[in-house]
DNA sequence: GTATAATAGTTGTTAAGTCAACTAAGGAGG
DNA sequence: CCTCCTTAGTTGACTTAACAACTATTATAC
């Protein structure tokens, strides 16, 4: 039986969603929005083509957090004066004020999953998983499953 | 700006699953399902809420997957004979047919993340990741959030 | 034994995200 | 300029999963 980590990163994830879920409940903010907030808040003024390609995301899942972030008053949405295609996302006043403790919080799930770990471990699976993201990145599945001669 | 693992989990959840759905389209297994199967493969027998556990599933999602899987005829539910409560799930022939296509097909993703590792790294990443799902395994968030004193 | 609590599973509701089909805007070749 | 193609974003339908409230069965306490 050889190991594979498909389910381990399945099961972070989901409890990653609820964690957030509730620890960023009280600013109204759900595991749906928290991402595009959180690279908002590295850099504003980026498109939600920018934002669904960062986080491969679907750009329809992006459409509706940025809406609902919208509505909530948290970013706002400017066309692009030079390319009308764009959506330009920037953050409200609102949303940088809480910016720290969101961020906090947010950074306190990894901190908590990593608590046992020594800074070089950290890295180093840090470092495989950003190379695996990356290898996702440039590949299409369909020729990935063509690779295989699946001999049925 | 410390590097943080939660957008890379989450990536490749859902990378995963786009893939797996595609790959095991032709058996007409989904992405919800597939996990469910692959555990029955290791062992028959089980009941739901052991499958739930396993898997960090809420049982609710068990139940239908399960039920999905049923209708489509690959496994079976039997009542346990001494305690009523439990649903013990079992494999049909349909199932066990297509045992080695689906689990080399889902295993092919993991073997396609890992194809520029060395075994020693890709076990230590596995055995961080197993460790932080025992982690996740023995925490309430109620409590994990409330040990940070949010000052706010 | 009976009342109460705990456990396994189900159902309704809602959120999160994919896919496919669409609109609108911009670029390239004639 | 006009057609064709590409790109950014939107919408509708569907899937995946969580949560809460519920039923049914078993275990515990008295």
């Amino acid at each position: 039986m050889k190991k594979s980590i498909g389910r381990l990163i399945s099961i972070l994830h989901r409890q990653s969603q609820i964690y957030i879920n509730n620890s960023l409940k009280e600013f109204n903010i759900t595991s749906a929005e928290y991402s595009f907030l959180l690279s908002l808040y590295r850099k504003e003024g980026v498109t939600q083509d920018e934002l669904s390609c960062y986080l491969h995301i679907d750009k329809s899942a992006t459409t509706r957090a940025i809406r609902s972030l919208e509505e909530k008053g948290l970013v706002t949405r400017n066309k692009d004066d030079i390319d009308k295609r764009f959506n330009r996302v920037y953050l409200t006043e609102k949303a940088i004020n809480f910016k720290d403790k969101v961020r906090e919080r947010i950074f306190h799930w990894s901190e908590f999953l990593a608590e046992d770990l020594d800074e070089e471990t950290y890295d180093m699976v840090y470092n495989v998983l950003e190379k695996m993201v990356d290898k996702v990145e440039g590949t299409d599945f369909k020729k990935l499953m063509e690779d295989k001669i699946w001999n049925m």
